[in-house]
DNA sequence: GTATCTGCAAACCATTTGCATAGAT
DNA sequence: ATCTATGCAAATGGTTTGCAGATAC
């Protein structure tokens, strides 16, 4: 169920671009590609990767998380106070209020969700949307 | 340019219900009535507050944020690590990534959002949509 | 060998809480 | 007079930064 090859890929074109690939980036690397559609928090993907190499440090991860944020390999977002990663593809997610869980819903248009919001299919109560994007006056920057 | 009447009758409101009402949460129910459209921060509160009684406390404007919100006058959320009020009725929001502002788009349908996302209109680049609301198992807690 | 990376620890930043005092009723 | 509300100050909970030592190259 891994996707090795995309993983080997990944770290072979940083390794290219002339970051040490460490232990711990070579790790991370893989947690990030397994468990991005899940929306991991910074906390969990410590803990994840702890469960491997123990003493890991959140600064690595947060270091690493941000190097490949920076190379357009994933894209950050802030919520409750937390740092959570997720695809870089535009797509839409539901974000539960009271329990606080992310669920992707790919294949689920803007236009399902407005049917959701007449009434129909998907319960999401009192919902609130953010189309959390960059304004028109704000360069893009892309991946590096 | 007030609704100096819709004030007074909340105010007045409140004061039946039992809460008292001090100048500082006279002033700050005025002040959320006021700018709720621009969605204030905790902060942005805070300094309005002060503005007109200069000793307010932080943990003032928080606690009447939240009373207002249990009696389902406004609606909290978090964004970024901060503590935003917005308007209780469902409705669309556009966060900026780079500037953090926060329009509201009302008369924006969903069905217009998905007409940018298919690229016209109203730019925004990259966006992430985050339906923010309540799970089908989670008891929704209306206005008291 | 050396420049970068790691991980500890501390700084930071906004919210949230505790509590003695002030104040609305 | 009473009991709630205020505001200071400290606790909290997360991210972010600094830096001495470890390590990938």
């Amino acid at each position: 169920m891994t996707n090795r090859i995309e993983v080997d890929k990944v770290i072979e074109e940083l390794r290219v671009r002339g970051y040490r690939m460490t232990p711990q980036r070579i790790l991370l690397t893989k947690i990030v590609l397994e468990t991005i559609e899940k929306h991991p928090s910074l906390r969990d993907l410590h803990r994840e990767a702890q469960r491997v190499l123990p003493g890991t440090g959140i600064s690595t991860i947060y270091n690493t998380i941000m190097m490949l944020e920076s190379l357009g390999l994933l894209r950050v977002f802030y919520l409750d106070g937390k740092l959570y990663v997720d695809r870089y593809k535009p797509h839409v997610n539901i974000v539960c209020r009271g329990s606080n869980i992310i669920r992707d819903v790919d294949g689920l248009t803007l236009e399902d969700i407005m049917r959701v919001l007449d009434g129909k299919g998907v319960k999401v109560k009192n919902p609130l949307v953010l189309v959390i994007g960059e304004c028109d006056d704000i360069k893009t920057q892309g991946p590096a």
